[in-house]
DNA sequence: TTCCAACCTGTGAACGTTCACAGTGCGCAA
DNA sequence: TTGCGCACTGTGAACGTTCACAGGTTGGAA
């Protein structure tokens, strides 16, 4: 606190000398080390508290080969991304659970090459401990670059065709789209159509194939389109489905936000929701309470998604095994559109 | 490439090797010094490739005292902060901007006091270069702690009370706020009243005064609500003040997504709007263009906000001079709410 | 008494850079 | 020829940690 005090920050050189103890058991005394008697524990407390001394991490990593980061790495144009309730949810958690560990979050976007070869020398670079994936499509080049920098690993939601390589926490996509179609079905719908989201996103694949399981051979190619979890494409997805089959009276879509741009398709055809047409949504994100008529969804946890992510990927930052990939229950939440 | 090489990262002791230099001609390479010859300069070249080195940062901010990272600091409840479009398009501009010029952004949570220790401690710890504060609000103590370590920051909108210490780029609420304002008097409307951010941020205290420019006396206290920029914010300040005016017949609101909420409480309370009641917002964010009907609002121009206060911050981390504040024009975009 | 383990401490080296400094060689003017 | 400046290069030291190792005390068992 002293006015005097130079420009320098303190070192584990001037908490040793104010403690009276050497820099071997200050740092023993900082990181815990049992071997430190109770004397210098206290010394060493008191002299940190009166020089302010913070340990600079370079000096720590450069010995220690680790830092104290992870990087969160957005493969996904940053316009959808960024549009999407999930992700918001997503990075807000991660943030949190991470701070408390005293781990940095460092964001990174992957959107064209140039960003990937950034991400890849930050990596190569060894500046980071790890690797958050976010909404990895399968087949991203990133991946493979992964693996061969060998560099553990975690992901929200499956990488598709990496399942047994990358760890994930995710929520139960295809049981979650049996219940909702299922919930349809039981509304007494006669033809149910689907929107799903891209097919190379496990929401997208798993999603379409619980709807699958429940209709069987109901589930025509013409009742299926595909969109891509952003609002507008649920526009679009809606319309072609409305010139497809005018008769339809039921649809599930994907995701909240594709269902909210859905509505509002139908709203301008003249259909009621859900009335005419019944409305199944995914996620049970913001949006979903927000829509008039609110979605009926399904709602998938993706607080404890991203909870549990990040709880593997420290797992497996500090220790040898390969945690295992989780998947979580969903829940069907009935509101007013079906 | 070769197989056999170990797991150690290649060094410049192994670039130097390799090229046939010496470790502080390779360096100097690297960084552009330009006593350097062509043929050295093409043989660290040529090694950097083969070895596949990349500069170990830690290393080079333990003797530059520089890190090429700047901290992005949340000092808002995030569930508030994640809900907002606009601060999804700040992050998402920074991070890439930031990106392009190999910085490398890092996001920190400061809610609450616990948050706030670890940012101080974090930056104290030398880590970061500079500080990104997003939505800060008057007497936030972060800011006069951020003072007391002499750290770069600038701020995505002023710090009020603080403009002549923190430089930041903003949008001129103000204005903005008398163009809208004007523009629902010219449409004849009568009663006018307004839903304004909180008062100790910018927005909150600007956009009011910019109201008040236009109507003078008229802008009486029981048309005037503060709401808190979200969208159930939004919702009841709406219907207060319903209440305390029924006979209201336009409402200047001062965010996209508070008018969002406003307009739901309308809708339910069975006003049409623009018909009984106008609507304006502020932002033109996505909501805009997605509410029913369309909001008339004011755009300010965000994506320069980001560019400017990241541009800002780079000036300010390696020169000495403090930038300029920077204040940019709005626009009024009509659609149909007003 | 002697010895050994358990506890605690200090010191040198290493991590991978950059920086300052001391050269070296070369061309050109004196 | 000598000298001088310029272009370029190599080397030691420093940045602030942690780690491994080599002790030094102490207390109790043999």
């Amino acid at each position: 606190m002293s006015v005097t005090s130079a420009r320098r920050r303190p070192t584990i050189h001037d908490v040793a000398r104010v403690s009276g103890v050497s820099r071997g058991t200050v740092s023993r005394a900082l990181n815990g080390d049992p071997y430190v008697s109770p004397a210098a524990l206290a010394a060493v407390r008191r002299a940190v508290t009166e020089t302010g001394y913070v340990v600079n991490r370079n000096a720590r990593s450069l010995v220690t080969q680790r830092n104290g980061t992870v990087v969160m790495v957005l493969s996904e144009p940053q316009e959808k991304l960024f549009e999407d309730p999930n992700f918001s949810l997503l990075l807000r958690v991660a943030t949190r659970r991470l701070a408390v560990k005293d781990v940095a979050l460092v964001m990174m976007v992957a959107g064209d090459d140039g960003d990937r070869e950034r991400v890849v020398r930050y990596l190569r670079g060894g500046h980071a401990d790890g690797v958050l994936l976010l909404s990895t499509h399968a087949g991203d080049p990133l991946v493979e670059e992964l693996e061969g920098l060998a560099i553990p690993a975690v992901a929200c939601g499956a990488v598709l065709g990496r399942e047994g390589i990358i760890p994930y926490a995710a929520a139960d996509d295809r049981e979650g789209a049996r219940q909702m179609t299922q919930y349809l079905v039981e509304q007494g719908r006669k033809k149910i159509a689907t929107i799903t989201g891209p097919l190379d996103t496990p929401g997208g694949l798993n999603r379409l194939e619980g709807f699958c399981d429940v209709l069987g051979r109901k589930a025509t190619k013409k009742l299926i389109v595909h969109g891509d979890y952003t609002r507008s494409g649920g526009e679009a997805a809606m319309a072609e489905l409305l010139s497809r089959a005018p008769d339809l009276d039921a649809v599930f879509v994907g995701s909240d936000l594709m269902a909210a741009g859905a509505l509002a398709t139908l709203r301008v055809n003249g259909r009621r929701v859900p009335e005419d047409v019944a409305i199944g949504g995914f996620d049970d994100s913001a949006v979903a309470s927000s829509t008039h008529p609110p979605l009926t969804t399904v709602r998938q946890p993706l607080e404890r998604v991203a909870e549990e992510t990040v709880r593997m990927l420290l797992e497996l930052v500090d220790g040898a095994t390969r945690p295992e990939s989780i998947v979580l229950a969903t829940e069907l939440v009935i509101r007013d559109s079906a």
